[in-house]
DNA sequence: AATAATCTCAACCGCTCAATA
DNA sequence: ATATTGAGCGGTTGAGATTAT
């Protein structure tokens, strides 16, 4: 027996939205919140506003109305030029997730992933081959995303001894076992979009990664922090990322520029530090 | 000024996956 | 254990805007 389908698509409205489409789809969610997408349209039509065409309810069918919610209604949405500092980080992004396009614009607050998508079909890479440069995309499958996360899925957290870097007097660094024990709180690995929803990843990162008061920490922290915990989750466990980014990177055939040259991984390791500072 | 070509991006479609009955 | 459902994701489309001829 197959899936039925999510709309009877019967007499529903479809293209672009009204002025008043979105303003009834932003008054119910604003009553009622996010989700039920599937029941949202008819929901709707049982609201008490005034006008007649509002008591019609959305004619759109949820997966639309979702959709309109999230790429362009949602408050927060950053509309216009993505900078360079963000193409920055898309290319990075885009060199170790390939087309992940949610999980790229989960760090990129404000930003959605149809945009950024848009954007790099539309502008990136025009620009990556116009230099010569033919992207490979490294897709990572099911499959082995399920292997990578399979060893953490029963924990909510792990307790580890780690490993800081010391640098000694010619320079180099030397990895030390520090004494120190820590808990770190693992989101639960499943579908990113769940757990680190555009509209409240960051929220829901700050509550699985700590139970201690947060307020006061800025958005720049809290997106190194996301952007740890989000590693974590769909990869199981920094050791593994900080290896099989390496790998990534050098399959990969266009240059990755780092703002400070460091690698992937020194870059990944700074994060740690912080998300360590932030606790 | 008119037309064609190209670009942009909102929206749709089909699929997968986790949750649930 | 299996079927069904709901949500979310990435690929694709096409209408409107912009630029070139």
């Amino acid at each position: 027996m197959g899936r039925s389908p999510c709309c009877s698509k019967v007499g529903l409205q479809k293209g672009p939205w009204s002025s008043k489409e979105d303003t009834l789809l932003k008054n119910y969610i604003q009553q009622h919140g996010e989700g039920q997408w599937r029941s949202l349209p008819h929901k709707a039509a049982l609201n008490d506003f005034a006008d007649v065409y509002v008591r019609k309810g959305l004619l759109r069918c949820g997966k639309s109305c979702r959709l309109r919610w999230m790429n362009y209604l949602r408050p927060g949405i950053k509309r216009g030029n993505i900078t360079p500092e963000e193409e920055d980080i898309i290319t990075r992004l885009h060199s170790l997730l390939g087309n992940r396009w949610s999980l790229i614009a989960g760090r990129l607050p404000g930003r959605t992933d149809n945009e950024i998508k848009n954007h790099w079909n539309t502008c990136m890479l025009k620009k990556l081959k116009n230099s010569g440069i033919q992207p490979k995309i490294h897709k990572l499958s099911m499959k082995c995303l399920k292997e990578k996360t399979k060893s953490i899925v029963p924990e909510t957290s792990i307790t580890r001894n780690f490993t800081k870097k010391k640098i000694n007097d010619d320079g180099n660094a030397k990895n030390i076992e520090s004494n120190e024990t820590k808990t770190l709180h693992i989101p639960k690995p499943i579908r990113v979009s769940s757990t680190f929803s555009r509209s409240n990843s960051l929220d829901s990162v700050l509550s699985a990664a700590s139970s201690s008061d947060d307020s006061g920490v800025d958005e720049q922290k809290l997106n190194l922090l996301s952007l740890f915990e989000l590693d974590r989750a769909n990869y199981g466990g920094l050791d593994q990322v900080w290896e099989e980014d390496q790998d990534f990177l050098s399959t990969y055939d266009y240059p990755v520029h780092y703002s400070d040259s460091s690698s992937t991984a020194e870059m990944l390791e700074k994060m740690y530090d912080e998300y360590l500072q932030l606790l």
